[in-house]
Order: C-alpha cells, then sequence, then structure tokens
DNA sequence: CGGGACTTTGAAACTTCTCAAACTAAGTGG
DNA sequence: CCACTTAGTTTGAGAAGTTTCAAAGTCCCG
C-alpha cells in the first residue's frame, strides 16, 4: 500500500470504475480529441465528466509567473472532471489532451439521475475522489522538496511501479516515458533544462540507463529509492 | 466564487457540515488536546474521524530532506480525517495540534453505520471533499511559483478573505494570523527569514504595515492583490 | 528581572533558472 | 531519397533568488 503511495500516472483501472463506467456507458456520448485541445478552461462551469478510453490528458494550471505546473496526468479508463459537480464551484484549472484521445462524455443532468437511482455509487465516486485527494496531497510533499534530484528519482520510481500496476514488483526495469520530456518537467515543477541535467547525473552514476527516446533501464533501483527516499 | 477559491484557513463553518454534524453529534466523544499533540502519524491506519470545536489542527508531511510542509490547517467546525474511510489506505500525512483544541472524534464503525442509514449525507462529504480537493489543487499551483513574494502576498490575500468569511468584502482591513509566523512560513514553503524578508519588503513599499506581535493592516489591498495576482 | 521562544538581520553559499547556442530527431516537400 | 524545417533535447555560462548559518534583537511569561 505503500507502494500505491506513488504510482505516477494515475492508475484508476483497477476495478474501482468499472461497476460506475458499465452504467454510465449507455449514455456516454464519444468524440475523439487530437493533442493540445482543451477540455475545459480555468474557470469554466463544469456541465460534463469525462472517461478516457485512450490517450492521455493533463490537468495544468497557470502561475503568476506566466510558468505552468501540471497537477495531473490521467491516461485510459479514468475518470474525472467531476470534482465541480459537487462543490458547485468551476473548475480550477485546465484540461488538456496531451496525447491524441478518445474520450466518452457525460452530462451533468444525466449523472445527477444515474447517481440518484443508484446511491450506491456516490461510494465509488468518493473513493476516486479520495485517491484524487490523496495524490494531490503527495504531489503537495514533492514539489516542496527543494532537491529536484530526488524528484526525479521519485518521478522514476513511481512510473517504475506504475508500468507494474503499482502491485507486481516484477523484473522488468525497463520504464517508458509516454510524454515528452518537457511535460514531465513540468509535472515535477522543474525546467527541462534541470530534468536533462538531473538524468545526466543519474546515468553517470549507473543508476539509470538511456535505452531508447524516451526509455530507459533502471540499473540501481534500490538506490534511486535511497535517492527519492520515499519508498 | 473566485475569491472564495483562495481561503487561507479552510473555513468549512457555512452550512456544509451542519446537518452532517447535528447527525453525528449524539455519537461524538469529546476530548481536549494540547499544542504540538497529533492526532494521527503518516501511515497510521483511520479509525476515526474528527471535528474541531476550537483550536487549530495541521496537517503536514516531512519531506525527504527533513524539512516539512504543512498542507493544511484545520479550523474550528471542520471535520476531517475521513478520507482515508473511502480509499481504504492509511493516512498520507500526520495531523498536530497546533493551538489547543476541544475536538470530537467518531469511530469509524458508527460513523459508517450511520451513512448507511443516511445516504444522503454522502453527498455532503462529496461536497467537502470536492473542497478539500480543490484547496489542495490550487496549494499546488501556489507553491509552485518560485517567487516567494507573490506567495506571501497570496497568503494574506486570502487571511484577508477568509476573515471576512471568503464572502462579504468588508472595510476591516485588519488581519490577525493565528499562527506563529514559522508555521505561516511553513505553510506556504519558505524559511521563516523568508517570510520575514518579504513581510519587510511590503511594509517597506507601504502595502501593509504591521499593527501587532501577528496582526497587519493591508493599506494597499489592490496592489497586493496584483503582487499576488491570483484574484 | 531573567530565560526561553520566536523573529529579524546580515553575509555567504548553493542551486536552480534563464538565456543562448549547439545538437538531435523527426517529419515534410521537392 | 535527400535536403530542409521544425520541434525537442542537451550543454554551457551567468544571473538571480532562496536557503543556510550565525548572531542580534524582541517579546512574553514565570
Amino acid at each position: 500500500m505503500i507502494i500505491e503511495k506513488k504510482c505516477f500516472i494515475d492508475n484508476q483501472n483497477r476495478g474501482i470504475t468499472t461497476d460506475l463506467i458499465k452504467l454510465l456507458a449507455p449514455y456516454f456520448k464519444h468524440h475523439k480529441y487530437k493533442a493540445k485541445e482543451h477540455l475545459w478552461y480555468d474557470g469554466d462551469n463544469a456541465n460534463k465528466m469525462f472517461f478516457i478510453n485512450s490517450g492521455i490528458v493533463k490537468i495544468y494550471d497557470i502561475l503568476e509567473d506566466g510558468n505552468t505546473i501540471t497537477i495531473y496526468i490521467f491516461e485510459k479508463n479514468t475518470l474525472f472532471g467531476f470534482m465541480p459537480f459537487f462543490d458547485e464551484e468551476p473548475y480550477p484549472a485546465y484540461a488538456e489532451v496531451v496525447k491524441e484521445s478518445d474520450i466518452s462524455t457525460i452530462d451533468r443532468a444525466t449523472f445527477n439521475k444515474i447517481i440518484k437511482e443508484n446511491p450506491e455509487l456516490s461510494l465509488k465516486l468518493m473513493k476516486i475522489l479520495s485517491k484524487r485527494l490523496r495524490d494531490a496531497m503527495i504531489k503537495i510533499s514533492e514539489n516542496n522538496n527543494k532537491d529536484t534530484l530526488s524528484r526525479v528519482a521519485s518521478m522514476l520510481v513511481s512510473i517504475y511501479f506504475t508500468h507494474n500496476n503499482c502491485y507486481t514488483e516484477n523484473q522488468n526495469y525497463t520504464i517508458e516515458m509516454k510524454l515528452p520530456s518537457y511535460e514531465i518537467a513540468n509535472y515535477i515543477g522543474v525546467t527541462p533544462e534541470t530534468l536533462s541535467r538531473n538524468i545526466k547525473h543519474l546515468s553517470e552514476k549507473k543508476i539509470i540507463e538511456k535505452i531508447g527516446k524516451r526509455s530507459y533501464k533502471i540499473l540501481d533501483l534500490e538506490q534511486l529509492k535511497e535517492i527519492s527516499s520515499i519508498y
């Protein structure tokens, strides 16, 4: 359970959402989005929620200085965008497709009706909401860590666990970044240059090794964990 | 509603919790906690939830480098500690009393029973959970802002709005920090020295003025907003 | 009045960011 | 199929800002 604490990409697809999705499926409208398209903007009022069939979506915010910070990276089988349904406030951030996505949506009214007819579903939603909150709290901790190297290490370790479904600790030490490195940098709150330098540093220390455009092999997981010092 | 976006101290006491608390009240157990006492530790399993009648509690985490980061500061009339009830994971952070508090607790089993008998309550909880998530997302944005001055300004503005209940924009420009300044510093993710220097800077620019040990007068709210550039 | 806790100030060290430029990879069009 | 263009990554050097550490100052309470 501590392992799961650090999944890099929200890995919701482990039974939590399935019942929910099954129920919602008949009402879903499907739509394809290209990279860079926005699902919503900061301040928008929510009138629907989203489910990713394939692709990647990021939730980000624009900071005072004009820079951006990515708050979540959502992958397939993720249900999101429903928070404003409950607290009745607009979206507090932007949602942008970063990789061509196949997304299902359901409008608020329909959703409310379904929930009303199936009150037990709210518990599932609560679970998802809790998971989001937990992730956000972890992110707050991580991003406040001044040392960028441990942030990078954390990120790598959590990609490793995400790939292994956060549960099985198998022997496949190959990890793959599904996003360009500037997106990853943004997610962990550093500049691309800083990320690059830290990756280089870890490579020189033979802790990781670049084996492809966006893939790395973890040579020394224990030391990587040590540096990230979360596990 | 944008105004509310930035309440410094979670100001839950506006009707959201009242119904809930009324129902839970008969089952509450009351307890007084002194400053520095812990309600729970990171990794603890949750067996009860908490309601603050008076006092202040902070939720914080310990970072890799040994420093700490405060994630939430909860005041009276706040219900918290229930997130692990839903996602079945342990607490992801610590809860420490920072100011002598009068706290009611309710155990998990009792709570579950009440929820089961009153399913409409889960919607209220969802609302609180959403609010927490929203606050967390805002905090992620703010803490990633490299410029510490704007973080300090943000903090001051949001204390201002919190004091004014986040709704009424009255003429009382006096704000009071309810915590020692090192706690405030920790909350916004800077050192006490940096906070002090920024406060000094704002004072020199006649944007705020110290009028008491922990109280300030906002002389130029517009400029303070400008610097925080959130509103 | 004295002690302890907290805050402010100063100076130096450190790290990241910024900016610029070289480099690489990939995709496009001739 | 190659040259060209563009997007993205890496490298370097310098600037900027916060942190760190140390010390002085302030405030409150016994």
